[in-house]
DNA sequence: CTCCCGATAT
DNA sequence: ATATCAGGAG
């Protein structure tokens, strides 16, 4: 585990390396980012975004969704992967978001929760994005970073994840913070050829080192 | 814990 | 051929 201030240390450097992180699922409004993170789980932000340009063509409101059957809406996405149940969700999703929320993408985290197919991680996306709420939504990368960095241990589930890093950045940090973190894991800091030989945070990488020792870091 | 699942990188 | 991708539900 890193101290405070070594943690300090790497985002900020990090925040160095990826500045301007932002949002990358394409959309033009809080309904739409919903139905974009939606889709996004174990799918890449691209292939989201190429699905989504014609798809949101086609889809404006939740009620676009229910006119079609259900297995036109599976085609549509289809190629995002784990479509079944995600045009299941979306559909039901939509059919709450009329029927108990006036047609209206809640503004608050524990009622957008309530949505199928939307968690703790998509809740956060929504609200940080869409309404500018201080979130960290820890996904894939988010995880990966701060376990192979030493920001947390590595037995910790997301939601542990997520409350020691609420806790050691300051909540004005957040948002900007998160998407931060994405980038540098997904672009930097990669799942499967991680950038270590580049990495300044190498040295004070626990699975850096690690890698080292293994012999799979060469360094210049 | 398992299942859902196509596209892409390695 | 296998690992991974802005996870969530049962």
């Amino acid at each position: 585990m890193l101290t405070k201030k070594q943690i300090e240390f790497c985002l900020e450097t990090i925040g160095d390396m990826f500045p301007d992180a932002e949002c990358e699922l394409v959309h033009d409004n809080p309904f739409e980012l919903v139905i974009a993170v939606a889709l996004s789980a174990q799918c890449t932000d691209a292939l989201v975004n190429k699905v989504t340009k014609t798809l949101f063509q086609k889809y404006k409101k939740p009620e676009d969704y229910l006119a079609v059957p259900l297995e036109e809406l599976q085609q549509d996405i289809k190629s995002i992967g784990l479509y079944r149940n995600k045009a299941k969700n979306i559909q039901k999703l939509c059919k709450m978001l009329i029927e108990e929320y006036g047609g209206e993408v809640p503004r608050d985290r524990d009622e957008l929760v309530k949505l199928p197919g939307v968690g703790r991680k998509t809740a956060n996306v929504v609200v940080s994005v869409a309404f500018g709420v201080p979130a960290i939504a820890v996904d894939t990368h988010v995880e990966r970073v701060s376990k192979r960095l030493g920001f947390c241990r590595w037995k910790d589930s997301v939601t542990e994840v997520e409350k020691t890093l609420m806790k050691k950045i300051p909540e004005s940090e957040w948002s900007a913070t998160h998407h931060r973190l994405i980038f540098f894991g997904r672009y930097h800091c990669k799942a499967q050829r991680p950038k270590c030989e580049e990495c300044p945070l190498f040295s004070l990488c626990r699975e850096g080192q690690k890698r080292y020792k293994k012999g799979l870091v060469k360094l210049p």
